[in-house]
DNA sequence: CACGTGTGTGAAAACGTGTGTTTAAATTAA
DNA sequence: TTAATTTAAACACACGTTTTCACACACGTG
């Protein structure tokens, strides 16, 4: 259990001052060459590590970015996580990720814990329960960089990573009115999340460009998880004039709904036709394949790492934040 | 962009000296209730958050806790993660997550990060291409807490988290067995790491136990990705007499060969059966849906974390290292 | 010889906390 | 009343690093 070796260390091997062992390690001009070396080889051979704490501590900064998302294990966040992480990488940061559970109190506990640490800068995609951003409001005013993405906080004027959620809905409905649908419904998500409105307007103004009438019936909000997709498209079934089309916040609501379709012995896209948003890997395994619209999600973890370096770099107070806009793809499938 | 305040912060606004405040913070005795009640009023007023970084420097340990996994994007590393995030959550801890990308000099950069970070502790599953444990062995001796999970280094002597690998591909085998099929053939991974060795094993002894022939032309081994059990089903599919069943070393390697089948036009279960291993969500949505071996993924980065903590809160040099096996299980769906 | 100019190094302070020790005041015991 | 004890706060130092400043020495120039 010997502990790890210090600029002190190598400083009382080479009977040198600490100083000029900082100084050698980091290619000072003010120190002989041949110091230099005799430093670096024994801090090889001490196989010394720069205490990445202490340098923080002096430095008032860190390498450390924090990243909150609602659920780790959600083919979506943990796709754009790895593109945080590659970027990260490159750029010598790391990442301290926490979950929020889709909770609130949690989401808060962990902004604070991650601010505690001293993080860089804060890489957010807010929960479905969070109405308030108070925790979000602390943090920039004590100077901290922040990017959301995806799931954003509109009234917060901070760097942003979307998707083009209105243009992609819009597609989506698009694509099932030229296929000749005609009663098409939504499965929304949780009302209030910048999603969920950005694609049920999106849905919404695919239909009036057509002059297709909106059935509020149609319209149903639930949540961002398979069996809210269930549960939706049963509540559909169940009409009195149930629709031929839906569209779906997500895959797996669009997923559950196949569920209750099949449940009801009904064929896809035969007796329903069905429009996923994420293009997860699973699309293309079901069957029948589904139809969706494709978001990059690496590029957007990519991209919001990006942002998030570079108002780290010019932190420049003044600067007005940047809504980076993504732009979806629509991916034809079998389901439509 | 004022700064955040420090116990100095607090300490001058109140006339004390900072040590005082320190104290009166952790509930110290030697403070009156009076002084602390300011104090903490004062805290509040201020937002005062305590700078971790100055704390784990002087108590020369972090509740920092290191993640490396090939992938995160995969469905089995992200749902351990986010167990090993809930119970570091609970336990007061986080995570530093990074990435290998299944390269080994990744896996070494990132250990070295994470040890210059100071990391309580480290939790990982090794890459596919790391064949050498230096990194590991260094982080150990300068008395690194460290938990190997499903990708373990069997020849280091650390804790350890895995599945039952062999009885898993024991009981898959076996199943195949007993459903009648008599040419099985095994989709395995990468040669050398743990998990190939175990599950390649499982599905030997199943034959052996029923006097079965093996026969090397059926044991093939790629990888751990799709691709790798496309290319092995094709490979397999082109043998003079190929096989009538298959089981891989995990769920996409088994989605690998569906797409294989498929494009020959070849039916499952009818012509080929197939075994994943994992238990992928994706299993249930295929058509076919997958039999598969079920690993609890979450239930393991619980426990990594769980055993972890427990290293470093008895920090028992001599104390003899686990390996925790959880048990898997066989879920029979509609490809056998 | 006095001076300035580099050059390589050491000394000290600082980042924010926590802890062991000391001091001053308040309380109790003798 | 005085000494002994308790209490509450201050002080000094340390964690590992970087940085500012100062110093000692060698050199060449006027």
């Amino acid at each position: 259990m010997n502990k790890r070796p210090t600029i002190k260390d190598i400083a009382a091997k080479l009977d040198l001052h600490h100083t000029t062992v900082s100084r050698a390690l980091h290619n000072h001009p003010d120190v002989q060459s041949k110091t230099r070396e005799r430093v670096l080889d024994m801090a090889k051979k001490l196989n010394y590590q720069p205490n990445i704490l202490a340098q923080n501590l002096k430095a008032q900064r860190t390498n450390t970015i924090g990243v909150i998302v609602p659920e780790i294990k959600h083919h979506f966040f943990s796709s754009v996580i790895s593109g945080i992480e590659e970027v990260a990488y490159e750029a010598g940061y790391v990442i301290l990720l926490s979950q929020s559970n889709e909770n609130y109190e949690r989401e808060v506990q962990n902004t604070k814990a991650l601010i505690s640490n001293n993080v860089a800068g804060l890489i957010v995609s807010i929960s479905q329960t969070t109405k308030n951003a108070d925790h979000f409001k602390m943090f920039l005013k004590s100077g901290g960089a922040l990017v959301f993405f995806d799931r954003v906080c509109e009234d917060l004027e901070v760097n942003k990573v979307v998707v083009d959620d209105h243009s992609g809905a819009f597609m989506g409905t698009q694509h099932l009115i030229e296929e000749g649908y005609k009663k098409i419904a939504h499965l929304g998500g949780s009302r209030g999340i910048s999603i969920t409105e950005a694609r049920y307007n999106g849905y919404l103004d695919a239909l009036k460009t057509q002059n297709i009438k909106i059935n509020q019936d149609y319209c149903y909000f639930g949540g961002f998880h398979e069996k809210n997709g269930k549960e939706g498209m049963e509540f559909l079934l169940n009409l009195s004039d149930p629709p031929d089309a839906v569209i779906a916040v997500n895959d797996p609501v669009a997923l559950g709904a196949y569920d209750a379709i099949k449940n009801r012995g009904l064929n896809i896209p035969g007796d329903i036709a069905i429009v996923g948003f994420s293009d997860n890997p699973i699309c293309r395994i079901v069957s029948p394949q589904l139809t969706t619209i494709r978001q990059p999600t690496y590029e957007m973890g990519k991209k919001a790492m990006e942002m998030l370096i570079d108002q780290i770099n010019n932190g420049d107070d003044n600067l007005k934040p940047r809504k980076e806009i993504l732009e979806t793809s629509l991916i034809v499938r079998q389901s439509t």
